[in-house]
DNA sequence: CACATGATCGCCT
DNA sequence: GGCGATCATGTGG
């Protein structure tokens, strides 16, 4: 008989060095998401991702990320107005979560923003995990995804219903702006300073001239 | 550090 | 049929 044929699992354990308690940590309202997609890429840095898992809490800080402006962002799935099952998620109202598979290999999650109907979403491409974690274990989109067990099961599921993603508030950072990572194929789009991120930290992805900002 | 390359497959034209 | 919103590894400066 063949060889037994490997099944990607609906979603994967998270890490357990994520290990983090969710208490005192405040949500954020929906309309928070349904602000314009800039202000909430920016408004994110320092904010914490969080999952639950058998009834454990793993979490994360997020020190980077990216705004993809839809029908405008020829670096977005949603350019010109692209309508996909694939992509379909990114139309949901703001809060929800787009999870995409890119090489065939890595998970990337977004979360969507703007008020239904607007297919932009901010991609959270690193964060700093607790002390101890190498700095480098949650840093780039795919390695973000892998260590919280993230899957392209996830995508459309809603950050603020009360399931086992969400988002919290964190604490003011200190912020740098660059282009966006690996889409020079998408033209003048792709020198727009749409990536954010936490100056201050070492988890930050990327080559370091766009460390800085512009 | 910069750059090149291979891995690997779902999605779109 | 071609190509990625990436990563790990290897080379060279």
């Amino acid at each position: 008989m063949a060889t037994p044929k490997r099944t990607s699992p609906a979603s994967n354990a998270p890490d357990p060095r994520l290990r983090f308690d969710p208490f005192g940590f405040r949500k954020f309202s929906r309309d928070f998401f349904r602000q314009d997609t800039v202000s909430v890429a920016r408004a994110i840095i320092g904010a914490w991702l969080a999952r639950r898992h058998k009834n454990h809490w793993y979490g994360a800080r997020i020190v980077e990320t990216e705004a993809y402006l839809g029908a405008i962002d020829a670096a977005a799935h949603s350019w010109r107005g692209r309508r996909t099952p694939r992509v379909e998620p990114m139309y949901l109202d703001g809060g929800h979560l787009y999870v995409f598979l890119v090489y065939g290999m890595h998970s990337c999650a977004n979360v969507v923003t703007g008020p239904a109907g607007v297919a932009e979403a901010v991609l959270l491409r690193a964060a700093e995990g607790p002390e101890g974690t190498p700095p480098k274990f949650l840093s780039g989109p795919g390695r973000l995804c892998a260590a919280f067990g993230i899957t392209v099961a996830a995508s459309g599921i809603d950050l603020l219903s009360g399931g086992d993603l969400r988002l919290f508030q964190g604490q003011q950072r200190n912020i740098g702006i660059s282009k966006r990572i690996g889409v020079e194929y998408a033209g003048e789009a792709a020198d727009w300073p749409l990536r954010f991120f936490d100056k201050d930290s070492a988890a930050v992805s990327g080559p370091l001239r766009l460390r800085t900002d512009l």
